[in-house]
DNA sequence: GTCTATAACGAGATAGAC
DNA sequence: GTCTATCTCGTTATAGAC
C-alpha cells in the first residue's frame, strides 16, 4: 500500500481516473481519448464530460491525484524509516513497483507531452518534481549526518540527479520490456550514493 | 558538426524530415501530424505522402537518420578524442546539444511514445539504445584500464545507467526550460565516474 | 513531384431528454 | 448521473489531374 487508493473505484469519477491514469501512463497523454475510456470504464463520452468537463480538467485531476499519493508514499517512508540509506531505497522501491505494472510514471510521461500538455498541467508537473527534489535532498542531507550517504555536490543537485536517473531508467526500461534494466540502474545509483571512501 | 546532416534541407524529403524530427523531439509521436509538417515546408499533404507513404515509414526514416547521425557523433569522439573521460564527456555533449535546441532525444521521446509506435520503429527504437550502451561500455572499459574511470559493476550496466540518467535528466529538464539543469546532473554523473579512491 | 478534391474515420465537445 | 443524437474539426490516406 506504497500507492493506496488505486485499488478505488467504487464511483465513477474514480473509475475515470484509474483508467485514464493507466491510460497516460502507458501512452502518453496524446494517445487516448474520452473514447477509449467511456468504452473501458462502461459509460458514455457525455458521462466523461460530466465528470470531468474536458481534456484539460481530466487531465489535473490525474496529476493531482497521483501527487497527492505520491506524496502520501513519501511521508509513509518517513514515518517507517530511519536510515537515509534505506529511506532512498524505499523511494528507488515506489518507482520499481509503478514500472512493474508495465507503466511509465505519469509526471514522467506527462514531461514527455509536456510542449501539448495545458498551462494548469504544467505546473503541477514541475510542482511534483520539485516536491521530490525538496524531500529527496532531506533524505541525503540526513544521511551526510548520519555518514551513511556521500554527496559529491549540494544535495538540491544530487537529488536532481537521483530523479533524472529514476525517471530516465524507466523511460528506457519499457522499451526492452525489462524492469530488471531498472533495478539495474536503481542498485548503481544506490551504490554510488552510499558512503563509499569519496567526500 | 557533432550532429552533421541537419542543416541540409534542398530536397524535400530532407526538408520534411527535418520538420518532422524538430516536431516528434518537442510534441512526441502523437501530437505531430502530416499537416503540421506539410505546412510547414510549404507543400501538400499528398506530397508528403509522395515522399513517405505514411506516418510509420516516416517514423522509420526518421530514426534511422537520426541513428545514423549518432553513430556518426560517436565516431567522431572516438576519432579524435583519446582519453576516456573526454570520450565520456563529449557523450554528454552531445545531448546537451540536443537539449539546448528545445528537443528532446528523439529516441528518447519515442520511448515514450513506446506503446503506440509500429513495431518496425520499435525495434528501431531499441537498436538505438543497443549501440549507444555497446559504445559506453567500451569507454567505460578503456577507462577501466587507463586508470581514470571506475565502475562499481559490470560495464554494461554503468553504461546503462549513463544512458537513463541524460535521457532522465533531458526529459525533466525540458519542463523546467532549463538546460543548466541537465548540464549539472552530467556533471555529478562524470564526476561519480571518474576515478576516485574507489573501486 | 506536386497539386485539387475527397473519402473515411475518430477526436473533443454540446444540447437536451430521461 | 447518464443517455441519444449531433456538431465541428482534424486526422490519415487515396484517386486522379497536371
Amino acid at each position: 500500500m506504497a500507492v493506496p487508493g488505486r485499488a478505488g473505484g467504487r464511483d465513477t469519477a474514480s473509475q475515470i481516473l484509474d483508467v485514464a491514469e493507466r491510460l497516460v501512463q502507458t501512452r502518453g497523454f496524446n494517445a487516448f481519448s474520452y473514447g477509449d475510456v467511456a468504452a473501458e470504464v462502461g459509460v458514455t463520452k457525455p458521462a466523461l464530460h460530466y465528470h470531468f468537463a474536458g481534456k484539460a480538467e481530466l487531465g489535473e485531476a490525474l496529476v493531482a491525484r497521483y501527487a497527492a499519493r505520491f506524496q502520501a508514499a513519501l511521508e509513509h517512508i518517513d514515518a517507517t524509516t530511519d536510515a537515509a540509506a534505506k529511506k532512498l531505497a524505499a523511494y528507488a522501491d515506489l518507482y520499481q513497483q509503478v514500472l512493474m505494472e508495465d507503466r511509465m510514471c505519469l509526471c514522467g510521461m506527462l514531461a514527455a507531452d509536456y510542449d501539448t500538455l495545458p498551462d494548469t498541467m504544467r505546473h503541477a508537473v514541475v510542482t511534483f518534481f520539485d516536491r521530490n527534489e525538496t524531500w529527496l535532498a532531506g533524505v541525503l542531507e540526513q544521511g551526510i549526518r548520519e555518514g551513511t550517504l556521500r554527496a559529491s555536490g549540494p544535495s538540491r543537485e544530487i537529488a536532481q540527479m537521483v530523479i533524472g536517473t529514476l525517471e530516465g531508467a524507466m523511460l528506457v526500461a519499457r522499451t526492452y520490456h525489462d524492469s530488471a534494466r531498472f533495478v539495474t540502474t536503481a542498485k548503481c545509483l544506490l551504490a554510488e550514493l552510499a558512503r563509499g571512501p569519496g567526500s
